[in-house]
DNA sequence: CCAATCATATGATCGCGATCATAACGCAGG
DNA sequence: CCTGCGTTATGATCGCGATCATATGATTGG
């Protein structure tokens, strides 16, 4: 049982609308780079939600390959455990962190007792769709400054974007290296096309005068 | 009201577990090239379900800026507007075909009202979840050969993934010209890497003698 | 308070994939 | 049957970003 809650949910939005029952049943852990949360064919015990720290979802083949599934390094991961019989990957700590572990059965009691916190998970989820498509997208132009611009016209309010990591992080989520970056938006910079101001992107539309 | 449902949802499964109120409240409609299924401000009446053809959601900004943020050639789309009040993009065909438009207010009260259905759909967004998450990761992997081999290890089963598209359609997903995608497979199928079969490729281990 | 580490740059080189061009092939429709 | 279109190829060129190297500023921790 977690005693500093309300401490926990001012960081995390998305613990926002969890019911008292599954509060109750979640346990706290810390884990180590290089630890396994669980591994491919194991049952799903519990839901995980990362606090800090990264998780890997990965899947090897016999012949020692290894595919990148997901990333995480914050929120829930591997949503549809919650549904599956057997896990299809492993999960393993890159970062050392602290995750919060729903027991699976409390997760799907809470879902079926209330109408508020299952809206909120559909939500949750419907809102992750829509993120992970537009990055798909995004993911698909070629050239740095496409995707710099698309990511400020999709995920930024009124053509300005406030990074909420470093930059050396969202390059790797833009799939540049951080080179590349640098350079892209300094380019952007002198073009007149955007403003930089510390974590703070702003579109300058051309032709507009100040 | 829509008479051949068995029909549909045989080629669409994604609609097998529509309860029979949701179902009854749904319109079949055709579009065509360059239509627009809504604006964005607008308030969200129907959910849809494109059945065929291709619709892009985009973002336009007063400069001229075009930010394409899903395109959907099949399944449902803009699911996160079931919550909230307004569009955030506009909706538009590329190619004509035909949807199914589920009035709003109709597809809440099925989530209301049954559990298989509300089960059905929270797994339907845990799916789509899961793969956008994987398709990400390969996105941004460098290199066609890369991104191949990680779609067949995280799209297919035992090593074989058999497509579903044509090749060239292919190539756009995993975000390569088509070009680039038919001299990386040459290379993997010289290199003894992959076997390709038509629409079916296959890793063979390497080192596994036949 | 200094050392170590990381983020932020910027330069030089090189390889891969985008782009443009051309061609064989299969398939659908007139 | 032949025509036309889209897919599957393959060749040649070029530019962008990956990679390696180096340097400075910022932050953290001992």
């Amino acid at each position: 049982m977690i005693g500093d809650w309300p401490i926990l949910a001012a960081d995390h939005p998305e613990l926002a609308h969890i019911p008292p029952a599954l509060r109750d049943a979640a346990r706290l852990r810390a884990f180590a780079a290089g630890d396994t949360l669980f591994h491919q064919g194991e049952r799903p015990k519990s839901m995980y939600c990362i606090l800090a720290g990264e998780v890997r979802l990965l899947r090897r083949s016999r012949e020692g390959g290894e595919v990148i599934l997901q990333r995480s390094r914050g929120g829930f991961f591997a949503e549809a455990s919650l549904e599956s019989k057997a896990y299809h990957c492993d999960a393993e700590a890159v970062a050392a962190g602290r995750l919060l572990a729903f027991p699976v059965r409390a997760f799907r009691e809470a879902l079926e007792g209330g109408a508020a916190f299952r809206n909120a998970w559909m939500a949750l989820l419907a809102r992750e769709v829509r993120t992970l498509r537009a990055r798909c997208e995004r993911l698909s132009l070629h050239g740095a400054e496409a995707r710099i611009l698309h990511a400020i016209e999709s995920e930024g309010k009124a053509g300005t974007l406030v990074l909420a990591q470093s930059r050396k992080a969202w390059a790797a989520e833009l799939g540049l290296t951080h080179e590349a970056l640098y350079r892209a938006l300094a380019r952007l910079q002198a073009a007149g096309t955007l403003a930089l101001d510390g974590a703070r992107l702003s579109l300058r539309q051309p032709g507009r005068r100040l």
